[in-house]
RNA sequence: UGCUUCGUGGUGUAACUGGCAACACGUCUGACUCUGGAUCAGAAGAGUCCAGGUUCGAGCCCUGGCGAAGCAACCA
């Protein structure tokens, strides 16, 4: 094999298609549906997206788009005591978010409530399905188990006469909620557990969001999903693994219902995990209501809200899940790649600032008085179009408390007894002293003496320190309540563990807020969601809750800083 | 003692129709730096769950094991 031929490898493998798209590929070529191809997002609106939704949607709507398709959202809205409108605006801003659109194809499984019932009807009268009068517990009891085959109910062999009567009835209110549900008459000895008679039809009388009073009887998930596909004309159903064994089912009533050859084909991936956090929409559900996190967009939630105000742009999410692909093998992925993608992303984009977390005060000895400089900064080394800004100095500053040490080891590169440092976009300063609180023994303040010469861009300003530190003028300053944020949990699958429930895994350092905090003027106008890197320390983001006169930044991401781990050894 | 699906560095993915197991994250060195960031250079780390078989050649094909996950809601 020659060089060229190898190149030709190398980039085909760089775009190569994952397992679905090349079935789909398959497909077309193959001139299935006339090479249409038509996808779609099926949530349930119980809850906030997240992460894994947003996998789920990027291969919908990306696999549409890679192949000059489409793809509908459809809300599977089938179960009216679990739903709501809320859950349903907030799914649609999520996916806009993301940079999807499904522009005029909103959906509803509700939609299709008619079609359905006349389904159920349908096969009734074929001797397809039949009323069933036993309590959920006594049909449980008869559907076997995995390994032994059911039994089958007392009331399998109803007329369809009676069936059709009974099924009437139920849908105009004549029988309790659990006293009779309709199921299909498939197979009670198949190995394939929801092929033994399921329930697709079931009483619930509540107010649907939707189709309010209409109905009494609601089909179960199962016996509107798979449909729904077919009345959309969607070509490839793509859903997680754990439906696999559900497709028999969907099969067997397309099969059915369907005049022709067309048949929407499923095709199962892998859920997305990740690491110190849990995934499930039952477990963040469980955090929101019992309140251990503030709310579905909790900037600590893996929520597509709460990483939104947690400072994650669309960009990173949807390239961490382009690098973490799809399969059919369960995965645990790494936080840490999550992080890295946001990190890269800001790294690009986010202006340089600097903010004073825990401030201590420096003081500058031989700097007038009343004297205040702007200094010019550079907004953003990575991107030069980004310009610069005049931020003030003058004589009273505050630098990071962490940056001084009374006793520095050799490797601190920062500020200690008669040690320089630079002052980032100022001068070079020398440590001449300090004082500390008589009681406390903490440090109040630090006295140094700064070189004019070494103003930045100046004549000596190439002298080398060791070190440079990031200040905020002590006069100019705006103070800050910082959120820092970290890991929700402790362990790695919080939800996996069998000896403990995953909420006694929650990481009690999960958040630090830390009010007085000193940040430059520049930042007096910041609106939510404004990104901003904060120099030597990490990547903040406006929160929602800021006021004007108070901002609130919550921590996305720390910058990844070697100093500690040099600090533990 | 069932059915379905899946086993490739620590993690996640690649490897066209059998042809030197590749990439990313993470880890560790070093260089550079007015961010201990970024960037750059480099290293360690798997012989593809196991055992056979076919083949000049197997992660890939065949046989048999082992292991894991999902499946028994009037949830989705």
């Amino acid at each position: 094999m020659n060089d060229s031929t190898n190149r030709e490898k190398k980039v085909n493998s760089d775009t190569s298609l994952n397992f679905i798209e090349q079935f789909i590929q398959e497909d077309i070529r193959a001139g299935k549906n006339d090479g249409r191809v038509h996808t779609r997002f099926p949530p349930e609106p119980n809850g906030y997206l997240h992460i894994g939704h947003a996998k789920a949607i990027c291969l919908d709507f990306g696999s549409a788009e890679k192949f000059g398709g489409k793809c509908n959202l459809r809300f599977d809205d089938t179960n009216p005591i679990k739903e709501e409108t809320e859950f349903v605006e907030s799914i649609k801003e999520d996916i806009h978010w993301l940079g999807f659109d499904w522009e005029d194809r909103e959906f509803y499984a509700s939609d299709y409530f008619g079609q359905l019932y006349d389904f159920a009807i349908d096969l009734i009268s074929r001797g397809l399905a039949y009323v069933d009068d036993q309590s959920s517990e006594e049909i449980a009891a008869q559907k076997g188990t995995p390994t032994a085959s059911g039994k089958e109910s007392p009331f399998r062999n109803r007329s369809m006469e009676e069936n059709l009567d009974l099924f009437t009835r139920m849908n105009a209110g004549e029988f309790d909620e659990g006293s009779r549900v309709l199921r299909a008459k498939i197979d009670m000895s198949s190995t394939n557990m929801h092929m033994r008679d399921p329930v697709i039809y079931r009483i619930i009388k509540r107010a649907h969001h939707r189709t309010g009073n209409k109905w009494m009887v609601y089909p179960m998930y199962d016996f509107a999903h798979g449909q729904s596909d077919y009345f959309e004309g969607i070509t490839h159903s793509l859903c997680t693994l754990e439906f696999e064994v559900h497709r028999p089912l969907y099969d067997w009533l397309v099969d059915n219902l369907k005049t022709d050859d067309y048949r929407p084909r499923q095709i199962e991936f892998n859920r997305l995990n990740l690491t110190y956090t849990v995934m499930s929409k039952r477990k963040l559900q469980e955090l929101v209501e019992e309140k251990l996190v503030n709310g579905w967009d909790d900037p600590r939630m893996p929520t597509i809200s709460g990483l939104r105000r947690r400072g994650y742009t669309m960009e990173s999410i949807r390239n961490f899940i382009k690098r973490i692909g799809y399969t059919k093998v369960e995965a645990i992925n790494d936080f840490a790649l999550l992080e890295h993608a946001v990190r890269d992303d800001l790294n690009k984009r986010a202006p340089r600032v600097f903010a004073v977390l825990d401030p201590v005060k420096l003081i500058i000895s031989n700097y007038p008085d009343d004297k205040v400089e702007e200094m010019e900064i550079i907004n953003n080394p990575e991107d030069e179009s980004m310009g610069t800004r005049k931020v003030p100095f003058s004589r009273e500053l505050y630098i990071e408390r962490n940056d001084f040490m009374e006793d520095p080891p050799r490797k601190f590169f920062r500020l200690g007894p008669d040690r320089e440092v630079r002052l980032k976009g100022a001068y070079i300063i020398k440590c001449t002293g300090y004082r500390k609180d008589k009681k406390t023994g903490k440090v109040e303040e630090i006295h140094c003496e700064f070189d004019p010469e070494t103003k930045s861009g100046g004549p000596a300003s190439n002298r080398k320190v060791k070190g440079t530190l990031h200040w905020v003028s002590a006069t100019h300053a705006i103070e800050a309540e910082v959120r820092q944020y970290d890991r929700l949990f402790n362990h790695e699958d919080p939800a996996g563990q069998k000896e403990h429930d995953f909420k006694e895994l929650l990481n009690p350092d999960s958040l630090e807020v830390l009010r007085g905090c000193k940040i430059e003027p520049t930042l007096a106008d910041v609106k939510p969601l404004d990104k901003f890197q904060f120099q030597r320390l990490g990547y903040y983001c406006v929160d929602k809750d800021s006021v004007p006169g108070k901002p609130i930044f919550n921590r996305t991401v720390p910058l990844r800083d070697t100093w500690e781990k040099v600090a533990k050894k």
